[in-house]
DNA sequence: GACAATAGTCCAGCGACCGAACGAATAGCC
DNA sequence: GGCTATTCGTTCGGTCGCTGGACTATTGTC
């Protein structure tokens, strides 16, 4: 009863698999879509309605002759992942499905550095909770603007207090699953699991926040490296000798792209822009604002990060040959006006730069990424999910 | 019959991988080791044996009481994999078995930058027939120092020549699947899968031969990118308006760290260290002997080439957090003269250093590596080998 | 209304694994 | 030498899951 019954788990995953990529369809079409005979698919459709993942919809519409076959899909109903961010300065919480609809969404803007990490904690964990008993789910993914390895915390330049905090614990109370991981890298996944590029098997994420953070996917599957650091490009030595940055060397390409960065160099110390009192966002749209209107420093500025970008974009498409390279964060807000220096940048180093993109998953990247990644253990072996007794 | 057999393939493939990575053992220790029945691994041990990739041993010496087992082990004879280099001066050629011997090795120097592709691959594919006729194998893979997709040749800065030349054709009166890949790539596959760093997972291959060559591994697989370029490191853009280099651009790592940029810097030009007619090898014994003796100029130009490697290795170290990086090709054989300075800069950049390392695999990687690449379908699904007509 | 075409279910059969029982081979002990 | 405990490997009945064909259900076409 080991091996037998990976293969029927394997199955059931092929038929999950085929209704989440190809949409609903009739059991025949999934039997030729999976290779099963139409017996097999009948059982293993049965099995997935009683967990509650599938549902027979209406019918298919004729189109030719013969018995109209009756649809199966993903149900939308009943089995979700929730992913949560914490961040800089706020909390975030996102419900998915296994249909991939975003059932319940939230943010709320919160000054996290200032708190302590049990307090930030209680209330995401609240607001999980919260979120859990609207839609129940199998797993929480926390996304972390840090280093993770396990569950505990290790680096953190925009958040030191938190560094050896166990975020998994925090959320104990929800007895569920929980991992945590860097943000980054899971707007990577998302990116890779929905979106323009779903499903591109090579790409890179480069998502400008208070730092640069980066997640890569080559061959399907998210770089972890060895202790859980790999993919992180905020501290590439590229211009060693310059900037001095957080983590006490120099010359990381977060002290060239990052949003520090941009406002010195678009700002002076008086300017609005450099209040760190000030939202972010609203920051940011007046800088977009400003160049718009032709300020010549504030177009400067973003042309010099363009380029910075470009160069650390050049190394990153050497090393990973990447399909795509997808801009999150604030470049993407700003991207209309990085794109073409960074392209520039970018073709004088490489053969093809045409493949930088801007995110368009905007500042939920992270919590999908992180739903996502909390319902995957249902698409590689469905019966991890209960029979529902209702049945 | 489809997904039936599946597990029976993977199954098979289990005891295999348990025979090769924990060594010769009884029955009774392969069900332990696989989570299987004994009368499973009977039967399984049985198809292998009719399969020719195990043989019974001697019988397991008893250290306590009760029946001894009958030894299991990886049949020696019977199935192997060739692995091919071309190269700018040699051809090899290295047949493995299953139980990872090496049952031949050959090498001829030859001038193929002088010669037709065709001559080359005329005498590559007669080497490899001979090796075939003594050790009959089922497949082969042959390294080519340059971009390769598919079979066909796309960049080959030292051997512009084969460019758009199908390797495996050249081969193709073999009758046996060819592969065709990147020598760096290979190399990084074969300290993978021997050697003192077998089987760690995130592993950073780097080698100086003519230009430089990379290899990475990430979670256990070759880092491939979307169109076979992942990993390629010689023309990472570290110092851009340096030093032209032969890709057309400038600032490539290759004319930092390349074996040009060793020799330009190491002798002057009517030093015999710079006549193109020697023997690399002779040159690089000099190069080491004067390092010995302690001649300044060489001193300095190795000390410069260690930190150029160090700077790149930063690099690669931030993104790809590989469990070690090994040094193979010239950067192996004058490894002692460059370990330092390389992690001296190494240290400056990165939070650890302390995983560099010299391969102890020689000029051999590349064809060992294929010779693996050749013979993993086996490891994959043994059902692959056909069963022998003598049982 | 008969026929063709397609969808879905039912059923016997087969392959693969499991568990238990059995014979085989050895060491230790009296 | 004979007995027992122990471990190894095989044999055999049982179960699970998939297959292929037969069968029913439903629709469009003639």
């Amino acid at each position: 009863m080991q091996t037998q019954g990976q293969v029927r788990s394997a199955n059931l995953a092929a038929v999950l698999a085929c209704l989440r990529d190809d949409g609903p369809r009739s059991r025949a079409q999934l039997a030729a879509g999976t290779g099963l005979t139409k017996a097999t698919v009948s059982s293993l459709v049965g099995e997935l309605v009683d967990r509650g993942l599938v549902s027979e919809g209406g019918l298919l519409r004729p189109g030719s002759v013969g018995r109209p076959g009756t649809l199966v899909e993903l149900a939308g109903r009943g089995t979700c992942g929730i992913g949560v961010e914490i961040n800089v300065d706020y909390l975030a919480v996102l419900v998915l499905d296994v249909a991939g609809e975003v059932r319940r969404q939230a943010r709320v803007a919160l000054d996290t550095a200032a708190l302590e990490p049990a307090e930030v904690l209680a209330r995401a964990s609240a607001m999980t909770a919260a979120a859990h008993a609207e839609h129940p789910a199998v797993g929480v993914t926390v996304a972390f603007p840090g280093g993770v390895q396990g569950s505990v915390v290790r680096t953190a330049p925009n958040l030191p207090r938190w560094v050896g905090t166990d975020v998994a614990a925090g959320f104990a109370e929800l007895a569920l699953p929980v991992r945590v991981a860097n943000d980054a890298d899971l707007s990577a996944l998302a990116e890779w699991s929905a979106g323009p590029h779903a499903h591109v098997p090579d790409l890179v994420y480069l998502t400008g926040e208070v730092g640069v953070g980066g997640g890569v996917i080559t061959g399907g599957q998210l770089l972890r490296g060895s202790t859980g650091l790999g993919g992180e490009v905020g501290h590439l030595a590229l211009t060693p000798g310059d900037a001095a940055c957080g983590c006490g060397r120099t010359g990381c390409w977060e002290t060239v792209v990052g949003l520090a960065a941009l406002l010195r160099a678009a700002a002076d110390p008086g300017d609005p822009l450099r209040d760190p009192g000030r939202d972010l966002e609203d920051r940011l749209a007046e800088v977009a604002d400003r160049a718009r209107d032709g300020d010549a420093r504030t177009l400067a500025a973003l042309a010099d990060i363009g380029t910075g970008l470009g160069v650390g974009a050049a190394v990153l498409v050497s090393l990973f040959d990447p399909a795509v390279v997808v801009l999150g964060g604030y470049f993407a807000q700003l991207g209309e006006f990085l794109l073409d220096p960074l392209t520039q940048a970018l073709g004088a180093r490489v053969a093809d730069p045409h493949r930088v993109v801007l995110s368009t998953l905007g500042f939920t990247a992270a919590v999908r990424g992180g739903a996502h990644v909390a319902l995957q253990p249902v698409f590689t072996d469905p019966t991890t999910v209960p029979l529902e007794a209702s049945a």
